[in-house]
DNA sequence: CTTTGTGCAAATTCTTTGCACCAAA
DNA sequence: TTTGGTGCAAAGAATTTGCACAAAG
């Protein structure tokens, strides 16, 4: 599997112990994480880390390609490290949010106009699920 | 043409001065408005007018399904009064946003899946409109 | 050294909450 | 008079900014 540090090389970022150790996470945890989830995950083994750091890293990130910020939660910012075609569902009950892969190719196929020159679509959907549904 | 008072009452919704002005404005200039906007639009004829009633109007217009909040800006909530399918435009240069209409009815069919159970679709596309594109 | 990255604290911005007053039925 | 709506001020939460120090080359 690949290492966060390597990836963060293919995106010409410089990959720093705050960094890496961001990228890391988003690799390894698909969850969809706010700031501050992120945050508060690296905290315990990192105890100098400052949120600013993570904004600021984040930003990097998101402007060299290397993750999506997901605009979904109209609350919070949230990062997804996924580069590949997949919409995402947002419970309305819980909050959570999931990957929706199954979805048509064309859907992420970008509509032809002259208006605007586009460059990346998101599909993004919203109800209850599962587990919530008994709710 | 549908009058604002007309069309709230088409959702339940008790038609006070401050709610119809705020509908009239959304109906009146389809430019996705932030709250700040609709504000400040409001206030100058409307001297009286708290962004509270501005928050609480919106909310219960959300709720009511009367419009629908667009996810689609990261820092502002956003509001359309269009509620037949279609995406959103915006722009990365200067935070514009338009609609797009010629969309695939496709595009706003809810996958089938038993994990969720889904009821809205949001489409969001991102690039550079065609007046920021000389900058 | 010089440049780039980190982190603290303060400031800003957006949104929500609590409560008192106003308006309509 | 009772219910629901409005609006002020304060609180809360998320993000940004300014600046000094640390790290890397």
């Amino acid at each position: 599997m690949l290492q966060s540090h390597q990836y963060l090389r293919q995106f010409s970022i410089k990959p720093s112990v705050q960094r890496s150790a961001v990228m890391n996470f988003l690799m390894k945890n698909r969850i969809h994480p706010t700031i501050d989830e992120i945050y508060m995950a690296l905290v315990p083994t990192m105890p100098t880390l400052s949120k600013t750091t993570v904004y600021n890293t984040l930003d990097l990130f998101v402007e060299k390609g290397a993750v999506q910020a997901l605009v979904i939660d109209g609350r919070n910012a949230r990062y997804d490290v996924n580069i590949s075609a997949h919409g995402h569902f947002m419970c309305k009950s819980c909050g959570k949010i999931h990957d929706v892969f199954d979805l048509d190719a064309s859907m992420f196929k970008l509509p032809e106009t002259t208006d605007f020159k586009i460059d990346s679509v998101d599909v993004s959907y919203f109800g209850v699920c599962k587990s919530c549904q008994g709710n």
